[in-house]
RNA sequence: GCGGUAGUGGUGAAGUGGUUAACACAUCGGUUUGUGGUACCGACACGCGUGGGUUCGAUUCCCACCUACCGCCCCA
């Protein structure tokens, strides 16, 4: 291939070897919400660009760097989904679902393509999956604790052991204004040590900070004012509901102050699913985030209406169940002994397997024919390689 | 966007500044064999990511670009 029509980069094929397991994962996925009641939603893969970069923080990576952005030919600043709540929530508004016929809270699913431009890795691709969920016009951390446990569902659904719950909370606005302000005042004192980078996310996103690599860093972040402390009581209490919800339905969780999202939207809850296997060298790594927003109903012109939800990267979550091969069953494999014949006879023990065939998958089988002039030898091969339970040879003698 | 490593056939890979680019697997053909199993024989890169440059001559040296992977950034 002369490499002008190769994919673009970051954009990758979905050979017929791997689309079982995902047609597997997004069935369980949508068995699975609807046991929660939750329906499926589909709103453009693009949106207006102001819908991401308003709701997602000027400041945030994703708007910063990582958007799609092009303007179409009517001149409009156009934006691939980055991630799925914004579209949704605005659909919600534009749908006027917050209306009292509605009863809420709004439960909706989705599943698609999602495009980051970023470097792409084994971890990350410029267009990934994800599946995710959004329970808008209601508040309560009972919801917020059956959404982690609807997303655990999911994943011992498919599978997957060894999972771990991340939690934290950020408090509402007030709360997070006031952790904000601290932490500014804290690090400000000491800016000279920081990073290079955290110096930038100083003055962009300080609480980003909190999870730098950065092994000084780390030893200032240690110092630094705690989250905990700035939260107001409503905060705090909502958190402690949250956590105790969680006992209840006998979720394990690990509460990490340090966990803040990426994304400015969230308000009080956020958290981490993270799944350990082997395919991620045998460490827990991050395969679905979520959490609470409770403005952006609002942002988009909505009621005061709060929504929680998640979303979990395919492509990860196959990385991690990518031990064994779903193969699809054959039931009849059809050879044709072709040799030696007239091109006339060939060709009526060609139509004849195909008839067989047509007759064979009306019964409900699945079925596969040679229609090409090879070997018997080397159809049988081919038959054992696809797993075929019945191999049928039509030759000559079986004309009719 | 920054730093690093790499790029040879369907796959895994060896290799050299200069006649036919090893070997293996897979595939196809054939022989063997009472199996779709085994053994053996044969075929299969006009090309060594792309484009330039150096050179009498480059897959092998240099440059750029592209792509993949790792780290950073960030994240699903």
């Amino acid at each position: 291939m002369n490499g002008n029509f190769k994919r673009v980069r970051g954009m990758d094929d979905l050979l017929p070897d791997e689309t079982p397991l995902w047609q597997k994962i997004e069935k369980v996925a949508r068995q699975t919400f609807q046991r929660y009641h939750y329906a499926e939603i589909r709103t453009p893969m693009v949106e207006k660009t102001d819908v991401f970069s308003r709701t997602s923080g000027d400041s945030s990576d994703i708007v910063t760097k990582q958007m799609y952005t092009f303007t179409d030919k009517g001149d409009r600043s156009i934006t691939l989904r980055p991630e799925g709540t914004a579209g949704i929530v605005r659909a919600f508004v534009e749908h006027k679902l917050f209306g009292p016929e509605h009863p809420k809270p709004v439960q909706v699913y989705y599943m698609g393509p999602m495009f980051r431009y970023e470097r792409p890795g084994a971890t990350h691709n410029r267009e990934f999956h994800q599946i995710g969920c959004e329970a808008i016009g209601a508040v309560s951390p009972q919801i917020d604790a059956e959404v982690i446990n609807l997303a655990l569902d999911v994943f011992r659904g498919v599978g997957i052991a060894n999972l771990r719950v991340e939690l934290n909370t950020l408090g509402d606005d007030d709360s997070r204004k006031r952790y904000r302000d601290t932490l500014v005042e804290y690090f400000s004192q000491v800016q000279d040590q920081l990073s290079p980078d955290s110096q930038r996310r100083l003055a962009q996103n300080p609480l980003r900070i909190l999870d730098s690599k950065d092994q000084n860093d780390q030893k200032l972040v240690a110092q630094a004012p705690r989250l905990e402390d700035s939260l107001n009581e409503r905060s705090r209490s909502y958190f402690s509901s949250l956590c105790h919800a969680l006992d209840l339905l006998g979720i394990e969780y690990v509460v990490d102050d340090r966990l803040v999202r990426g994304l400015d939207y969230y308000t009080d809850t956020v958290f981490e699913i993270q799944a350990k296997a082997a395919a991620f060298g045998d460490e827990y790594t991050t395969i679905c985030a979520g959490g609470r927003y409770n403005n952006m109903v609002q942002e988009f012109g909505g009621p005061d209406m709060g929504g929680v939800g998640f979303a979990f990267g395919e492509e990860r979550l196959v990385t991690a169940l990518a031990t064994d091969q779903l193969a699809p069953t054959l039931d009849y494999f059809i050879c044709t002994d072709l040799k030696d014949q007239t091109e006339q006879v060939q060709q009526q023990i060609l139509d004849q397997a195909l008839t067989s065939a047509a007759s064979l998958r009306n019964d409900g089988n699945s079925v596969m024919v040679n229609y090409q002039i090879r070997s018997l030898k080397s159809q049988k091969k081919a038959a054992q390689k696809l797993n075929s339970q019945q191999v049928m040879v039509i030759d000559a003698a079986s004309l009719t």
